[in-house]
RNA sequence: CGGGGUUUAGCGCAGUUGGUAGCGUGCUACGUUCGGGACGUAGAGGUCGCAAGUUCGAAUCUUGUAACCCCGACCA
């Protein structure tokens, strides 16, 4: 009965899903593709939310809502994005139910044929740009900051929890600008929100980048994105910010007076993140026992479990930690004392560890009686009993220890298997051990083809930071600007 | 959409040459337990994915169909 789960070195993706599902996060839904996303699961999504909403707030952004439909011609009007996007689609196509004529339940009433098809959202580009049209004129209009947190439905042909399902929550910001300058400033700006995040709050430390014209979004003139890296080697797109440049005001014609009383067009920017986080939260730091979640993020941070015999010990002990508890609180730590009678503290050791709960305490007789308390890390599986006296300072410090120690774990992993390559022959190699490779390429997107038909490898981003040397690339040997990373990707 | 696999109790699974369904776990009650997923005793729980067919008889054989998982293709 010790171990809940399989080892991850069997088969990465069944360990993953396994995981989801064992600590509680989220299941399979009946209808193809979706996921229902648990309690406990959605306790975390919402912490994020929130955080990520705090930070859209303190740059200078709105929330509003946009339709889930979008009618088929709109997506018509922009051609690269029409390119990328019409085809995996849920499309509704009528809007009327009947009974079926030989009483077997419903069907769809013919005759309630929608005269032009509506789309449902794969994301809002375009209904929000035929929004905007109305309500930008003049300069004065401008900057719009505006986010959405919503759904969006990609009918993808293979799913995967939170990496990849057909329905998934998000959150899309929208913006319209008077200059090139100042969109472009906002998509960057925006990266730096989310990189901050991914490593600040999630402990997730990723490359900040931009996309090759091969992996950029359809409609986008520049695409930036922070890219993770799983435990399997895999990497993963945790997030986007697209400079879209006057792509869609052109196509949806959206213009201003500007201060030289000039018509112009209005430069866009858009940007987000998704349920997919959640994914990359759990691969990055979960471990065979469970889940193991930062405690910014965890919606328990610490955890108390009573051992006792009888109702007198667990009153006594009880009472003893009753101060404990409301001083944690007063420090606002987010802290649970388990006092079910129903479960056993072996039992209760093994579900907080499978839910990543980042401290636990626990108290027994031996504790009532020596005035200590026993305290387990779950990042380092490592324990110890400490004096009950003054234990909430302690506890309060590892909240941030805990936090830093992940992320520095994290990091430590990704310099690991992450590498420099010059050859294309040792790539191939190198390849299939996972990771990050960093190598020269000419900059051509039939060389980035070559490569990714040869050994799926895909251009992840070309990084900001780090060695700028020029080079030759390591396969066509023509110059390179600089390393470009690569990696197999979810 | 191609290749492979699965579908039997809440969950994980077994089920032989076709003979009317079982194990583990969980659940309920009682008792003993409680410092790493306790033990004993007694119980409840299943249209065997769905639909046809073969047969005296189908979880088992045949055909169709659906869902899920894995590997590809695809993918902000």
């Amino acid at each position: 009965m010790a171990k809940q789960l399989t080892s991850r070195s069997e088969n990465y993706s069944q360990w993953y899903n396994e995981l989801v599902v064992k600590a509680d996060l989220a299941e399979s839904s009946s209808v193809r593709g979706c996921m229902v996303i648990k309690p406990y699961g959605y306790a975390i999504w919402e912490r994020m939310q929130r955080a990520l909403d705090d930070m859209f707030k303190a740059t200078g952004h709105v929330n509003a809502y946009f339709p889930l439909f979008i009618p088929k011609s709109f997506l018509s009007k922009e051609a690269d994005h029409v390119e990328g996007f019409a085809k995996e689609c849920a499309v509704v196509t009528h809007y009327r139910l009947k009974q079926n004529p030989d009483g077997s339940g419903v069907v769809v009433d013919p005759a309630a044929k929608l005269e032009e098809e509506l789309i449902v959202r794969p994301t809002s580009e375009t209904i929000i740009w035929s929004t905007y049209k109305n309500w930008i004129h003049s300069y004065r209009d401008l900057p719009i900051l505006c986010n959405q947190w919503a759904n969006v439905v990609r009918w993808e042909m293979r799913t995967r929890l939170f990496l990849r399902t057909a329905e998934f929550l998000w959150q899309e910001g929208h913006t319209a600008h008077a200059t090139s300058q100042e969109a472009l400033e906002e998509a960057q700006r925006m990266l730096e929100v989310y990189a901050d995040f991914a490593e600040n709050f999630m402990a997730v430390p990723v490359i900040k980048g931009v996309k090759s014209a091969n992996e950029r979004f359809a409609g986008a003139v520049e695409t930036f994105c922070i890219e993770a890296l799983m435990q399997d080697g895999k990497a993963l797109q945790a997030g986007t910010s697209h400079f879209l440049g006057q792509n869609f005001a052109k196509a949806f014609d959206v213009t201003f007076m500007n201060k030289e009383n000039q018509q112009e067009l209005v430069w866009a920017t858009s940007w987000g993140v998704s349920t997919r986080l959640m994914g990359a939260l759990i691969m990055t730091h979960s471990d065979d026992d469970g889940l193991v979640l930062p405690p910014v993020l965890a919606p328990i941070q610490v955890v108390i479990v009573p051992i006792y015999k009888n109702d007198e010990q667990l009153a006594a002990i009880v009472e003893k930690l009753q101060p404990l508890v409301g001083a944690l609180k007063a420090r606002g730590i987010r802290v649970k004392l388990d006092d079910d009678d129903t479960k056993k503290p072996g039992w209760k050791f093994a579900e907080y560890e499978l839910k990543g709960v980042p401290v636990r305490l626990a108290m027994g007789a031996r504790d009532l009686e020596n005035g200590t308390i026993e305290v387990a890390r779950r990042d380092t599986m490592t324990k110890e009993t400490l004096p009950l006296e003054g234990v909430e300072e302690h506890v309060a410090g590892l909240m941030d220890t805990i936090q830093r120690n992940i992320l520095q774990k994290a990091k430590d992993f990704r310099a690991s298997v992450t590498r420099t390559v010059d050859t294309y022959d040792e790539f191939k190699v190198e390849i299939e051990k996972g990771g990050f490779l960093l190598c020269h390429w000419d900059g051509t997107p039939e060389t980035e083809e070559k490569i990714k038909e040869e050994t799926k490898a895909t251009i992840r981003c070309i990084p900001f930071d780090g060695d700028k040397t020029p080079g030759k690339c390591m396969v066509t040997g023509k110059p390179s600007k600089q390393r470009v990373v690569f990696a197999r990707a979810y």
